[in-house]
RNA sequence: GCGCCUGUAGCUCAGCUGGAUAGAGCAACGGACUUCUAAUCCGUGGGUCCUGUGUUCGAAUCACAGCAGGCGUACCA
């Protein structure tokens, strides 16, 4: 609704300036929002106050030539008043809300979605976690947001891939196979003393068992170093496919694994350094390599090759981003932990030194998310092995509710996660309120198929039996779906969309309780079941962004 | 010290890139199932939007300063 009103007002203004009634001027970005007071009609601009300074004229008198100027000339307006400091309000008559629900019905699994992307090319990358131990609850949020921040994109017309990053060339993998190997030997009878530094974690154990299952005790008198080799090749690749199982009972599956050992391989950090150097942002101090990424507002320059003449982690980054923008995307997008933040000057720094525009990257911050048990805080790390598992969660609270639980809050404000509460209130989880919605739309339209009822075509619609207040109000909260599809992507916040469902939900489930959509009277039953199926098409379309399920029974 | 994030109802959080009298869920209390699903609904209370100054027609929102909490400040990843 709101994009047939923007062209009016700017239409009247034109015809404003013909006539000489306000001077030349470009029109200044203006809003046209539904007011919070319903007394202030359905939609309000703020036009005449933003023109205000620019034509120098009084927003209540500019309002008032553009109120008399304007041609409605598609007749869906009851009346127009000018409010206030000089907001003017639109009163839509009742037929003009119920037409909108023809994009719905039309549209269906479509509805909501758009074009905006055009096909350009983006590229999300998450989750990323190294493979020396099973995802715990933290990477959970991060592994959600990604997921359907790649399907608003989706949504919104962008050809989109998911990457998870593996870093398989650090410390942190030789670290594992030690750990591994260690506990092999301890487990063949080897007295160990277990160094604080190693993976604490019980899974550390189990893969030695594998290992010593199958091969036996023949790496006991292997030289350890090729040992560790092996053990590290197989704990890593065992975890890698326990993350990925557990992914994919949580909604979240990749379309590409990058390893940071392919950028050695194809000897890309080593190109990377090159062009740097040839482009002037490279310095040396003996062996050590400098980048100077202070001339793109990093608070210091950064090291690239260490003094032992290592590459250092951010080197293989930069390398990694430079390989990202050569499969030819056209944005890419990290989700990072918030812990992460310091980083993303230097990141910038980096691929603004190769050429690409500061618009080319976009970091999406995660906060980390404190885990509660009964209020008290429980430590966690990977290290030592003293954490909840991600599959733990998925497993107690349902997939459903995990997702909807990360996706509830900003990503960019602390999270608690109790999980006592999550799992007491599991069965009044927002998520349920939502589901149940959908669920009962399913149930009348079942029971109305029983009765003799089918869905009626729009055309078959007598839309003037839906005029109360509280149906041009879904109706209107239904037109908004598109809008926050492309607020939302536009602004990579997830979180607006449990929003928008509770509140169309909790509209949905007021309406259902006051009113009855099946009656005798066939013509009204009909006009009703139309809008509970178009409800039904954006709760569903919704809760698909989101990756959550939409059950037709509960 | 410096940088980033956060500060809104008892608790957990929204507030759509500056709009009119600041919202939701939870928690508390009182009501509604002979009906298309009561995992629902209806009603009642609750605020120094951390503080101060500034910007303008207008500030929870923007700028600056301060206070409080979190995180970061590596030739770790």
């Amino acid at each position: 609704m709101k994009k047939r009103l923007y062209p009016l007002i700017e239409q009247s203004l034109v015809a404003c300036m013909e006539k000489g009634l306000l001077p030349e001027a470009p029109l200044p970005p203006f809003d046209i929002e539904p007011p919070r007071e319903k007394a202030h009609g359905d939609y309000a601009t703020n036009a005449a106050m933003v023109l205000a300074s620019a034509v120098r004229r009084k927003p209540r008198d500019i309002a008032r030539a553009l109120v008399d100027h304007l041609d409605d000339a598609g007749g869906w307006i009851e009346k127009v008043e000018i409010a206030g400091p000089g907001f003017i309000n639109f009163f839509m008559k009742g037929e003009t809300w119920a037409a909108l629900l023809r994009d719905v019905d039309e549209l269906r699994d479509r509805y909501g979605f758009s074009d905006l992307g055009r096909g350009r090319r983006v590229q999300v990358e998450f989750v990323s976690a190294n493979p020396t131990g099973p995802l715990h609850i933290g990477h959970g949020r991060g592994a959600v947001v990604g997921d359907v921040i790649a399907n608003l994109l989706t949504a919104t017309g962008h050809a989109v891939s998911r990457e998870y990053y593996i870093n398989d060339a650090g410390n942190q993998m030789n670290t594992l196979g030690r750990s591994v190997l260690l506990r092999y030997r301890e487990l063949l009878g080897e007295r160990i003393d277990y160094p604080g530094e190693c993976y604490q974690g019980s899974y550390i154990a189990d893969l030695a068992r594998e290992i010593a299952d199958r091969h036996g005790s023949i790496f006991l008198d292997r030289d350890e170093s090729e040992s560790i080799v092996f053990f590290r090749e197989y704990a890593g690749e065992s975890i890698l496919q326990g993350i990925k199982e557990d992914l994919r009972v949580f909604g979240v599956v990749f379309d590409h694994y990058f390893n940071e050992s392919e950028l050695y391989r194809e000897d890309g950090v080593r190109k990377l350094l090159e062009e740097l150097e040839r482009k002037g942002f490279i310095y040396r101090d003996g062996v050590t390599l400098w980048f100077k990424t202070t001339d793109f507002g990093d608070e210091k320059d950064r090291v690239v090759i260490r003094e032992n003449g290592e590459p250092t982690y951010f080197a293989a980054d930069i390398a990694y981003h430079l390989n990202k923008y050569g499969r030819h995307f056209d944005k890419v997008i990290d989700i990072w932990g918030a812990d992460h933040h310091g980083y993303i000057p230097r990141m910038y720094a980096g691929i603004q030194a190769l050429g690409y525009p500061r618009e080319a990257l976009e970091v999406v911050l995660v906060q980390l998310v404190n885990l509660l048990r009964e209020g008290t805080p429980v430590a966690m790390s990977t290290r030592s092995g003293e954490f909840v598992t991600l599959r733990e969660v998925v497993d107690e609270v349902g997939r459903d509710g995990a997702r909807y639980n990360f996706l509830m809050r900003r990503s960019n404000s602390h999270l608690d996660f109790d999980l006592e509460i999550a799992k007491k209130q599991s069965n009044e989880n927002p998520v349920y309120y939502v589901q149940y919605g959908h669920a009962r739309i399913c149930s009348i339209l079942r029971t109305a198929l029983e009765k003799g009822y089918a869905v009626p075509r729009f055309e078959e619609v007598d839309l003037r039996r839906l005029d109360l207040p509280e149906e041009a109000e879904l109706i209107r909260t239904i037109d908004r779906f598109p809008e926050l599809i492309e607020g939302s992507a536009r602004a990579l916040e997830p979180h607006r969309i449990p929003f928008y469902l509770n509140d169309l939900a909790a509209l949905f489930h007021s309406y259902y309780n006051k009113n009855r959509v099946l009656s005798d009277d066939r013509e009204l039953s009909l006009a009703r079941l139309f809008l509970v199926h178009c409800i039904g098409i954006t709760l569903r379309n919704a809760l698909g962004i989101l990756g959550v399920a939409a059950p037709e029974r509960m």
